[in-house]
DNA sequence: ATTTCATTTTGACAATTGTCAAGTGCCGTC
DNA sequence: GACGGCACTTGACAATTGTCAAAATGAAAT
């Protein structure tokens, strides 16, 4: 199943035959249900995973409320940045939207990766540069202060997103309530 | 001047000699006085710069109004991520705080340094690393609902660009308008 | 098919924030 | 020292969004 993985990042930069082995070695596949807890907060996040197969959604929780974060679909790698980063405990929660599959690398793995294969840095660089870039673009969403905008943003580039997720997840995400984005989807007739 | 960027990139993790001559050829010191355009939207982002002295704001345009999306100070790096990271024209201003200097360095030559020196690709991704954890904190911030929230946020982690910055860009920074920002600071007496 | 439970919609009202307009205070220039 | 300009404040009102409660819809389980 890596295979897939294997050839995203090929196409990224030429992976190196020492490199290809390490990725093989290391990558764990992991299979979680729909609703199961990938990370629970308190706790620290030691992997990082590609997603193969199926959708995560990543929250924590403010006055009992969950505030979803981060939806991430196949293709995309998965971690809770602050956690992961740090080694510290975070209070983010990550949680399988659908039954998911992932490909996953525990942070030991990473750092010898990054110290036996030092164009291995290049990989982290680039995908840690895209998804800055992606982050960006939510700041720039999150401040255009209409919620009908950031709505049609979202419909726009995720329409997937709008299948995949319960609306009161994708309410918390942009940052309005339920009803809010309930009727604004109703006069959109 | 370079020497305290050296110092900062050698507390990440040692640098070699060849990356050393390297940083000191292709640096470039560059200094602006108030109110001077770093980046003009609808040009390319060509330098990655470090901040040696002074403070930048990056704001773009929306309906006639300024919306600031970032303040750097001295020890951060400054780009506009879009533009300098997909190599095209972006809508994305630079503009200097107060009196700047800034140690500039050309996307080519980053690329050559990326590629010479693989090591460099550490720093790259440890930067990007931290700068992908901070974005993350702002969209937290973001989508805490209370315009009173942001400001009390931003005044206990950046108290230093209460003074450096006028409100009006406070305000659009923490997505809320001038006055409102105004009406929170009156009633915190 | 019926019950049960979660999801979504709708309504009435309140809280928050924005907009427009006017006013105050401060600083630099002539 | 008077003037203009900018930053900030304040007031009145309007628009947007949130909250609470109830109804409608839908999907899964017996």
């Amino acid at each position: 199943m890596l295979e897939e993985l294997i050839e995203h990042l090929n196409n990224i930069h030429p992976l190196s035959p020492g490199l290809i082995k390490d990725i093989w070695e290391f990558g764990q596949i992991k299979e979680y249900k729909k609703d199961d807890l990938i990370l629970k907060e308190g706790g620290v996040a030691n992997y990082t995973s590609y997603v193969l197969k199926g959708a995560v959604r990543s929250y924590y929780i403010k006055d009992d409320e969950e505030i979803t974060t981060k939806f991430l679909q196949e293709g995309s790698y998965v971690t809770s940045t602050y956690s992961y980063f740090s080694r510290k405990p975070g209070n983010e929660n990550i949680i399988a939207l659908e039954d998911v599959t992932l490909a996953s690398y525990h942070y030991d793995h990473m750092q010898e990766m990054y110290k036996n294969h030092l164009e291995f840095n290049i990989y982290g660089r680039k995908f840690t540069e895209l998804y800055l870039y992606s982050a960006e673009i939510e700041l720039y969403n999150l401040r255009k202060t209409k919620a009908e905008d950031r709505y049609r943003y979202f419909v726009k580039h995720y329409p997937q997103l709008m299948q995949r997720a319960p609306l009161k997840h994708i309410a918390t995400y942009l940052g309005m309530s339920l009803e809010t984005l309930s009727r604004i989807r109703a006069q959109k007739k």
